[in-house]
DNA sequence: TCTCCTATCGTCCGTTTCGGATCGTCCGGA
DNA sequence: TCCGGACGATCCGAAACGGACGATAGGAGA
C-alpha cells in the first residue's frame, strides 16, 4: 500500500492525469480553472510532484523525444488504485478558509461605517467577479460531479455577495 | 512606514493583541476559537511571528520575572498605527479555500450512487459539527463586528449543509 | 528562408510555513 | 513529598511557496 505520504496535491495530480492531463503545463492549464479554485498550490508542485509519484510508481514518466522533451505522465495500475482507494474513503476532514476580507471585519472594530462599507462592497465585488467566473464555467461543464463542484461554488459565492451586501445596508 | 513585509498572519497577531491577549499561548487559546476558523496557521507561528513584530518595533515584549517569565506583548504606536492602516485599506482579494470533500466529489466520476452518498453525508455532518460551534459562539458574542463575522461563518455552513444533502438525495 | 517577437513552457532556489515532537513548568491530590 | 496530568513554550526537519529566470516554439514579416 504505497500511499499515507501522499498528499492532497498528489491526488490532484493523479485525479489531473486520470481525466487525460498527460505533461506537467497541461495540469497547470486544467487546475487553474477549475479544481485550482478549491485547492490552491503553485505550479512549481506540478513539475515536483509528478516526479515524486514516477518514483513511487504511482506514475509513469516518458520523456518526449523532440522538441521540448517534455515529461508525459501516465496513470499506473498502482497509481490508479492508490487514486481509486482515496476517492472511495469519505472525508470528514474540515475545509480550510483563508478569507481576508472576514479577518479585517473582525479585527475592526474600530472602523467607522464609511470604512466598514468601503470594505463591504470590495468583499463583494470580488465575490461576484469569482461568480462571474463560476457562471461560465458552468456552461461549459458536461461531467455530473464537475456540475455539482460548480453548483458548490455557486451557492457559495452567492451566499458571501449577500452576506457582505447586507453588511454593507445594515451598517449604513 | 514599517509594513510590506507583514503578512496577514502579523495582523492576526496585532489585533489579537490589540484584542488583549498578551502572551502567545494566550493569543492561540483565543485565536482557536475565533479567527482560527477563517485564517489557519500553526500555533508556532504565534510563537515566532511577535518576536519578529517585536523586531520591527510594532510590538513590545517583556518578560515576567518569576515562574515561566513568559514573554508578555504590548502593541506599541508603531503597531497600532500598522493595525490600523490595513484595516482601512479594503481588499478585494479572493478568500482561499481547501476542501477535501470537493476535491473528491470533482475527480469521483467514477464512484457508485453509494459510495457518493457516503462522501456526501460525511461532508454533510461535519460541516453541522462546525455549525454547531458557531452557533454556540454566536450566543456568547459581544461586538457587533464579531457577530458579523459569526453570522457569515453560520451562512457558509448552512449553505453547505445544503449542498451534501441536496447532493445526496438527488443522486440517490 | 531568416529573423524577430511573443506566448508558451519548464526549472530552480532562497525563503516561509508547517506541524508535530519534545521538553520544561505548574498545580492539585494522595 | 511525590506524582501525574494539564499547561505552556520551543525547536527543527520537511514541505510548500512563489516568483525569477531561461529556454523553446511558432508565426509574422521581410
Amino acid at each position: 500500500m504505497p500511499d499515507n505520504q501522499l498528499t492532497p496535491v498528489s491526488y490532484v495530480v493523479l485525479g489531473l492525469v486520470a481525466q487525460g492531463a498527460t505533461t506537467s503545463y497541461d495540469m497547470k492549464q486544467k487546475a487553474s480553472r477549475s479544481v485550482g479554485y478549491f485547492w490552491n498550490f503553485p505550479h512549481s508542485q506540478l513539475y515536483a510532484e509528478p516526479e515524486r509519484l514516477a518514483k513511487l510508481g504511482l506514475l509513469e514518466e516518458e520523456r518526449e523525444e523532440g522538441g521540448r522533451r517534455r515529461r508525459v505522465y501516465t496513470l499506473t495500475p498502482a497509481g490508479r488504485k492508490a487514486l481509486d482507494e482515496w476517492l472511495r474513503e469519505p472525508t470528514s476532514e474540515q475545509p480550510q478558509i483563508r478569507d481576508t476580507g472576514l479577518l479585517k471585519l473582525f479585527f475592526g472594530e474600530g472602523l467607522t461605517p464609511d470604512e466598514l462599507s468601503a470594505l463591504a462592497r470590495a468583499q463583494e465585488e470580488a465575490h461576484l467577479a469569482r461568480l462571474a467566473v463560476y457562471e461560465e464555467i458552468a456552461d461549459a461543464v458536461t461531467s455530473a460531479n464537475h456540475a455539482a463542484v460548480v453548483r458548490a461554488g455557486l451557492l457559495h459565492e452567492r451566499t458571501f455577495v449577500d452576506f457582505w451586501r447586507e453588511l454593507a445596508a445594515t451598517r449604513r
